[in-house]
DNA sequence: TGCGTATATAAGCATATAATTATATGATGC
DNA sequence: GCATCATATAATTATATGCTTATATACGCA
């Protein structure tokens, strides 16, 4: 039974290669501090929605992220009850918070909130 | 100066996406446990040298490793001076330990050792 | 019902990645 | 110096990735 073990670094590789993207790595420390709608990430990244969304979807595929229609808008939070989510928590805590980028935003008047 | 927290977070996604293929994450996680020369990983992963190389360079070309010759043969082993080591360290820690496969070879007699 | 907004999906394309084979380099021992 | 072993590099190829544009879906509201 050594599956067990190569299934499991199987899959600490797949997380980590999601996490190895810069755009996704940042739309994970953003979900830690606060649940996110997909126009937020469009207005924070400068990046096409189409772009957004299918970085989502990836997360989403993996598990590493929820997604919850609260009327108009799909928020994505980060799903805690994920197996493997003290790895992924314990990458994000090494990371410089992110509220300078949303801050810069709040400046410009772009910070959207949709709620 | 919100530069510094975006090179970092660069930084930290470049580190993620190396960890991020199995076969460097199994390696670094070998490394942990004790310092390897190259032959070993070839019979390990059963990958072509080159291959091997290849990887290893990747490892290296990040800091993430070291090389030393010793005699005959190159040893790597992890570079605690990285600065991002933490981060590193943190992420092997929480991968299931990797004794199974050192003894499977030693089971076939496979096992190589260079010293 | 029909329109506008928010989001997802599909197709296409350019670039990146990881493997292979072939070749080069560098140390050891005769 | 030459042969051999260990490792690195180069060139090539197949596949994966991430973006773009175009289109589909789903909700909210008049």
């Amino acid at each position: 039974m050594e599956t067990t073990e190569s299934i499991d670094l199987q899959r600490a590789s797949q997380i980590l290669k999601l996490l190895g993207d810069k755009t996704r790595l940042t739309m994970m420390k953003l979900l830690e501090s606060h649940d996110c709608c997909v126009c937020e990430f469009v207005a924070i990244f400068k990046m096409s929605q189409p772009a957004i969304s299918q970085h989502l979807r990836k997360l989403r595929d993996l598990g590493l992220v929820k997604e919850e229609r609260r009327g108009q808008w799909i928020f994505y939070s980060i799903n805690q009850e994920h197996e493997d989510y003290p790895l992924i928590s314990s990458v994000l805590h090494h990371l410089p918070d992110q509220g300078s980028s949303i801050e810069e935003l709040e400046a410009q008047g772009l910070r959207i909130c949709c709620e």
